[in-house]
DNA sequence: GATGAATGAGCATTCATTCAT
DNA sequence: CATGAATGAATGCTCATTCAT
């Protein structure tokens, strides 16, 4: 369990405090240069408070990883569970993926970002099962996709890259404020690019 | 000035070797968890030699982040100027990406990195320079290629996503191992598949 | 905030503590020669913990500085407001100062030492109050005895040249030895040196 | 020797320039703030040549203050020997002291300097001949003006901060910029004191 | 539960000095 | 004599973590 259980509401309100103090930290600072004090200051909580709910900062960042993937993770899933017809499938996910970002810009700037893998590790167990959770069930759907003819049969990491990549790099300039093209043109726009590179 | 100038060969080996453990360090351990030292011992090199070269960490970065950035983009370039047609030089860009992140893995690890922001500031003039002449080259191909419709007129940050968001895609992937569709025949579908997004 | 508030006991000896090591090795070393391990040393206290109190070397000396210059301003001004003869007045000041160097010779010596201007400067609000006050104080006795012809008019910078010049440098010879005059007939004798030249 | 012999004439410019970097470091940053490389810099030398000339930072700053030191209490004395009256006497060392710290700024801020004690020791022999023919020159004159009733007799200590502590005080005053008599005026009034607190 | 004082290993950086060329 | 590359000990400071109150 990542989050300590609490009987009192106020408990729960401090990890929730801190848990965002540590997301804001991060995203604005990156893990390493994060401080505890940063967290601490940020979430009007002491060391000690700090180190009752969480036993590191590793495990701090750890949570707040997991909480995040996960929503992204359930969303997505939601996303295709409701929806049977392949290319609408194919672009109501880049569309998800896009418009998650411009909702949860720190969310992503912490998720979305190599060098999580050091603290990851620690999570291993939830990580391994959420990940195999959203893997499956994204699979079982372009699966039943691919056997009916509806998109081309290809490898996993292949669908991947062209299904996620050019999200994660509009995503990535959109966050550091490169872009140009306005959002919802933008996840139109490659939702239309993998269906076509997908399909036939 | 990144790299001092040097009258003595034996000057020359020595930036050369510092650069080099540092790249192998930043890579193997991450910026921030690769210590001075750690670059020292491994370049064989006293504290003071390296700081009498760079004149601290984060110059030191970057300039092995600037030559690095250098050497792909300057190949990348050189690409697209010997190829006018517009399928053969899709395909022939992504093929370049994903071999040079093979053939240079040490290299793709610390240079696709986000993160970097943090010290390639210091680098400001020179980046900016290097840059602007990379995406002045790509621009002036690609806008020949949408000027005479080989390839469909879109945004210049939809194009980047749709051409190398893949790339960087799979291989993160195969960066970390997780990758299961060998190097050429990824490089060929990613080629491919960018093409079906791109022309039309 | 020179000396930070504090609640419990324990923290104020730990201040007192460190802040009398840390005079104790500036007096013997010289602020420069004097390293933070000297004072942790001396004040049986971790390098945390001074740095959890005095942000910094340079701070610790102005709050060290700080206090002990106060303490001789304070103390002069009351010899001072005590006195209201033009004579007794300026023998007394002599002999407040040469005293309280002979009774407060580490303090003297961190003190009276030009070159502790690096890391005054820092202090420079409650320093400049402080100076205010002093000679605020010290002005108006004077002023009021050379209204009252008990003193001769003469310039600012002249007065103190005159009055605590010989001071300075007797006691400069006693802190390091070479003084063959006793304290109290050195006092003595200033006292009315310096009388005969403001006098008439 | 504190100053190599040198054949050549330029290498007694090397010598002379290296001394007067080192003269305007250590008077702008003081000696422990002042390193080589400063020197080296402002003297348009290599380290090795200084090193060359000088076996260390501090046999360097003990150069350059025996020089300093030298040309002071020489003319100092040369002041005395041609003045056989008491009263005139008096004043005019008072006024050689404020005048040559007037003119000589750079040497006045390295060499009226507390602090100075810890490269002095390395002098040892050529500072105390130094010092020795100094004391023995004031002495006489001194000794003869007391003998011969024209001056009070008083211990050495005594006169010497009678004599030169307002000096000092004026001085330091006038090099930090907090001075507002003149310095003609300051050394006729503080001469004048002086001869009123010695006579008599 | 909360607090914040205390710890101390760890790190980037400086700088006097040496010495091969 | 001049040069400047190389050395490495020394130092100020940071920060995750612990624990007594």
């Amino acid at each position: 369990m990542r989050k300590p259980k609490s009987t009192h509401a106020s408990s729960a309100k401090r990890i929730t405090d801190i848990m965002q103090a540590a997301l804001h930290c991060f995203t604005e600072l990156g893990f390493n240069d994060t401080t505890m004090a940063d967290i601490c200051g940020r979430a009007n909580a002491s060391t000690g408070s700090v180190y009752h709910y969480f036993k590191s900062k590793e495990q701090l960042a750890a949570a707040v990883y997991l909480e995040g993937i996960g929503k992204f993770q359930t969303g997505m899933l939601q996303v295709l569970e409701n929806e049977d017809d392949a290319r609408r499938g194919v672009i109501s996910v880049v569309e998800y993926h896009i418009k998650w970002v411009s909702k949860n810009p720190e969310w992503s700037g912490f998720l979305f970002n190599k060098k999580i893998l050091s603290f990851v590790s620690e999570t291993e167990v939830e990580l391994l099962e959420m990940n195999k959770k959203f893997i499956t069930g994204l699979s079982l759907w372009f699966k039943h996709q691919m056997d009916t003819e509806k998109i081309r049969r290809m490898p996993w990491d292949i669908l991947v890259a062209i299904l996620l990549g050019p999200c994660q790099e509009y995503t990535k300039l959109y966050l550091s404020g490169k872009t140009i093209t306005k959002i919802n043109e933008a996840a139109n726009d490659l939702g239309i690019a993998a269906w076509n590179s997908l399909s036939k």
